[in-house]
DNA sequence: GTGCGTCAAGACACA
DNA sequence: TGTGTCTTGACGCAC
């Protein structure tokens, strides 16, 4: 079991700044910055046996927006390896994701064309990093029912070049589309499905998280991955906790195996040291 | 150094 | 048709 968080490192440097459009100049300065601090990141995890980590969408800001004219793939290239280099050394997992805006099964051609080319722009940034690395995105809109939008995701799916194709992973939703939604995602393009326990719980067929762990992993050829996340108390339904709740990660652990558990939690790393500790207690994970 | 108005973008519920 | 919410800050100007 590897575990992880999302972005950055608040403790020790900002991996996900970005700029305002007006400011395209800056760019390549925040471009540099957030992939020199990326690769302390990465090193800083595997001090901690952190070996699971999401690269930030704002990486390079502005990267796939018709505005955009620095040339990140040219300019940015040897501190992508760089970074790459120390992933596949550590054997640390990757993965991404694009934000709410991206939208694969939209009505609308141009939100289909945009969110290919934020799309495209993830698995360039993973291909010359020259690593492995799965991009995770929801289903997307229900317009006219969630039958038609899952059409509409596999045909739109069928337009994307290989090399996105076979990172593309989905991901159940809090409102909409359910694990056995995903599936049927799944028996149409083959891609794997990333079960998110939290919406899980918000949104279900009636399985339990076992249940559903083991619907999913079919889908994946090694070992799945998970985003993990509780209710931070008190607040509306779906909100995200803002430390990890030690009660509740060891009851998650108790429940599933042979996964890889991505953190969404608020303050990322301090939750995931904690995480780690106590998956070592319960040997899911070994002590080095 | 701090406060706060604003920020690229979609989808959907509701008035 | 217009507005608010999701979510979630963080940029960056004004002071």
């Amino acid at each position: 079991m590897k575990i992880g968080y999302v972005s950055t490192n608040r403790s020790l440097c900002k991996a996900d700044s970005t700029v305002k459009l007006d400011h395209l100049e800056r760019v390549k300065g925040v471009a540099n910055s957030n992939l020199e601090c990326l690769k302390r990141t990465l090193e800083w995890n595997v001090e901690h046996d952190i070996l699971f980590f999401r690269i930030s969408s704002n990486t390079i800001p502005f990267a796939s927006h018709p505005k955009m004219t620095f040339d990140w793939r040219k300019e940015m290239r040897g501190l992508l390896e760089e970074v790459g280099e120390v992933i596949r050394e550590k054997s640390i997992r990757i993965s991404m994701h694009p934000g709410q805006y991206t939208v694969l099964n939209s009505e609308r051609g141009e939100v289909v064309r945009s969110s290919i080319e934020e799309l495209k722009y993830h698995a360039d940034l993973l291909d010359l990093m020259g690593v492995e690395g799965k991009i995770q995105i929801h289903v997307g809109s229900s317009k006219g029912g969630k039958e038609e939008g899952v059409r509409r995701f596999v045909e739109n799916f069928s337009l994307l070049p290989e090399n996105l194709r076979n990172r593309l992973v989905v991901e159940n939703d809090d409102r909409v589309y359910t694990v056995r939604d995903c599936l049927e995602v799944w028996r149409g393009t083959g891609i794997p499905i990333v079960l998110d326990n939290l919406h899980h719980s918000l949104n279900n067929d009636g399985e339990s998280l076992e249940e559903a762990l083991d619907l999913v992993r079919g889908t994946w050829r090694g070992t799945p991955m998970m985003d993990y996340s509780s209710q931070e108390p008190g607040e509306r339904r779906g909100v995200h906790a803002s430390t990890l709740s030690e009660t509740d990660f060891r009851d998650f652990l108790k429940v599933v195996k042979d996964v890889d558990v991505m953190l969404e939690i608020k303050d990322k790393e301090a939750s995931a040291l904690k995480a780690v500790r106590i998956a070592k207690e319960m040997n899911k994970i070994k002590s080095f």
